[in-house]
DNA sequence: TCTAGATAAATCGCACACGATCTAATCGTG
DNA sequence: CACGATTAGATCGTGTGCGATTTATCTAGA
């Protein structure tokens, strides 16, 4: 009822300060800011990846197979949220960039395993100074960096009640 | 340093513990975060915005409209944080949807001034139930709810942060 | 064994989203 | 008035993302 509403949120700030949602400022609101945020973090990783070469999901990918080889398309999904249709054209490009290499498992034919080349492993060593460079790229303040824990606790469990609710 | 890391932070969760980043759990993880929440968020919005035949920007839009009608696509743009490459295809389709009507402003030829049609009206008027549909579909918590107005606070002043850091 | 279902990826069509570039209109300064 | 600079949108090419469907493979049960 009685919060204040940063003037950020958008579709209620177009009209004075009318809070049009019955339901109060969930839902619409912190999607938005949601929305805009992961906007906002991908034109600047666009930058900071620009000299490598790479989009933000590839770079994730790189640094998934860093941590861990030759893992199934399927196990990529689950650790990126992503679905097949998503990953397989990606990982197509990254394959045809000569940085992953594509082969189906043995033992079973319809997986597909993705490993790293001796190139796409250079680029994940040399990737490694990407989150030092997101945070001097964006300047952090350090009232940002403390609330960081607790915003990512707070979105990690909203983006799992938001998964289970689906079918 | 010693943040308990929920176990949902991908690219480090990998390996078994391992904080790979030299710099402290930001950047990564926290783009991660909101990069994974919108994407769940975006997934339910689809299937909650599918009965109006409308994806998540086009109801930004709409929302926006209804709030104050006869906008420029430049003032859309500064609201929802796009370009105009990205709302130009954007609107021709709600046009071409007869929900609204995109005119050359008379004064100045160069705005394109967007209004709701009458259909788009009673359109943006029947989308006032989606934030009420969208904390039904989600199922959220107290718990949740409680954290949101911090959150949104964090996100909006980070997206900030980060615009402000943007050519 | 042989086939009905399940499963893993891939394919298709559509809609963002952005950087780079283009066009048309307006503005500013001489 | 003229003309370079600026501004508002639009266009183009590339790369996600997803729902729906398809293909190929594997697994269970009669």
């Amino acid at each position: 009822m009685n919060n204040a509403q940063p003037s950020a949120s958008v579709p209620a700030a177009a009209s004075a300060d009318t809070p049009p949602a019955p339901v109060g400022p969930f839902a619409d609101y912190v999607c938005f800011s949601i929305y805009a945020a992961g906007l906002a973090f991908n034109r600047l990783y666009k930058h900071v990846l620009d000299r490598f070469g790479l989009t933000y999901p590839q770079y994730l990918v790189l640094v998934a197979l860093r941590a861990r080889d030759d893992r199934t398309v399927g196990e990529l999904c689950e650790l990126l949220f992503l679905e097949s249709n998503t990953l397989t054209p990606l990982l197509k490009r990254l394959e045809a960039a000569g940085l992953v290499t594509r082969t189906r498992d043995k033992a079973d034919e319809r997986v597909v395993r993705i490993g790293l080349s001796a190139q796409g492993r250079t680029l994940a060593a040399d990737i490694a100074c990407v989150p030092a460079d997101m945070v001097a790229a964006a300047g952090t303040s350090e009232q940002d960096l403390a609330e960081l824990p607790q915003l990512i606790r707070t979105l990690d469990s909203l983006a799992e009640t938001l998964r289970k609710a689906l079918p």
